[in-house]
DNA sequence: TAGATTGTTAATCGATTAACAATC
DNA sequence: TAGATTGTTAATCGATTAACAATC
């Protein structure tokens, strides 16, 4: 299990995904060309990004896709619900704690924090929003190790900081900017702003 | 202008932003290596990215921040305003609507649809959701390049061939589902469930 | 057994980084 | 001129794909 490249990780997320819509379509078996036609991964890509993490299929035969799908959830972690807090109960928190995918995935945001005086003490869907002061606090009884970033960018760091000394290992960053953080906590950014910047490029002069 | 990488793309955003920052700082000329302290990024990869475009600096003085900015913008063609299509008026198309980053970034959304009787008529913000079924014929006026969507896996597909039906060249898609489209339309993937199972992946059991 | 498909090694491809001559 | 920094070529690194012996 030694270095796994990141864009492997991130094809393992795919192949779980194709793999529970392959289970509850009632296949029980499938080859990594199945897999490359539900995907579009390539099928040598496919197995060798399995390769990291040990055998499982059966020459000739093919994957289980039950116990497969199995395997990559505890690879991935993905089979424990995890406990996520969120920065920010603006529209994007909003529709973050609403989002149906994240809680069918097994990720439970369980407590929501901003620095407006005026939404603390409010209900953000059943959560209710509490002070960012007390984030290090309220995560002594929660112990969650991932965080979401849905602040401005300006507050971003600031933010990071407070959710690391909070014991969090994770962070998926939604503000548009470069964070500095310690070396054993992973980020990710998702940047809306650069991905579209990404696909106007690719347009014809309108 | 031969085949730039993807990731070359990717990084131009993050130094317009990181320009548009250094602009405000009244900074005027800035180093490769000022670069890569702004944003993380190696200075030999900044150079190497700009030389996909042509060349932008002064040997020994280095880059105009204010004539680098406005290059980048163009070739990243948002100086322009671009007109942006929402499909899916649920809570992630609300936030995204109210979302500032992008209009700041140039990405207006012009229309909104959703296939559900109850919200059709009804404003979103101050857009007016449309019926999906008017896609095309909406588009016919407004001329939109790019979509977004934003609605559960299971439509994606279908709403990605509407959008595409309806001229819509690049598409951001929300939905954790592979979309199989023509060969001339751009798609990128933002899934949080995937992007938080590679966060996850790195905890140590907890 | 013959056909299918795996896991893995080797070959290819592409992206990142380093080095340096050109030049301000 | 001397020092700084570019743009680009070449070297390194890593990821993808192809090929194939092993095996069901």
């Amino acid at each position: 299990m030694n270095k796994v490249p990141i864009p492997t990780l991130e094809r393992l997320a795919t192949y779980l995904t194709a793999l529970i819509e392959l289970n509850c379509r009632k296949i029980d078996t499938v080859s990594s060309s199945d897999i490359e036609q539900a995907t579009g991964i390539n099928a040598a890509q496919f197995r060798k990004d399995l390769s990291y993490f040990g055998e499982f299929g059966r020459p000739g035969i093919g994957y289980d896709v039950e116990e497969l799908k199995a395997r990559l959830a505890r690879i991935l972690k993905v089979e424990q619900a995890q406990r996520v807090l969120l920065v920010g109960a603006g529209n994007l928190g909003s529709a973050l704690i609403g989002f149906p995918v994240l809680k069918a995935q097994n990720f439970h945001i369980v407590a929501v924090f901003d620095n407006n005086y005026n939404k603390i003490g409010r209900k953000l869907w059943d959560l209710e929003i509490r002070d960012i002061a007390e984030l290090a606090e309220v995560n002594t009884e929660l112990q969650a190790q991932i965080g979401i970033i849905a602040v401005p960018a300006t507050a971003a760091q600031q933010v990071a900081c407070k959710l690391v000394e909070a014991g969090v290992k994770a962070i998926l960053n939604f503000a548009p900017a470069i964070l500095r953080l310690p070396e054993d906590v992973v980020v990710r950014n998702v940047d809306f702003g650069q991905e579209l910047a990404v696909l106007a490029f690719h347009l014809t002069e309108s």
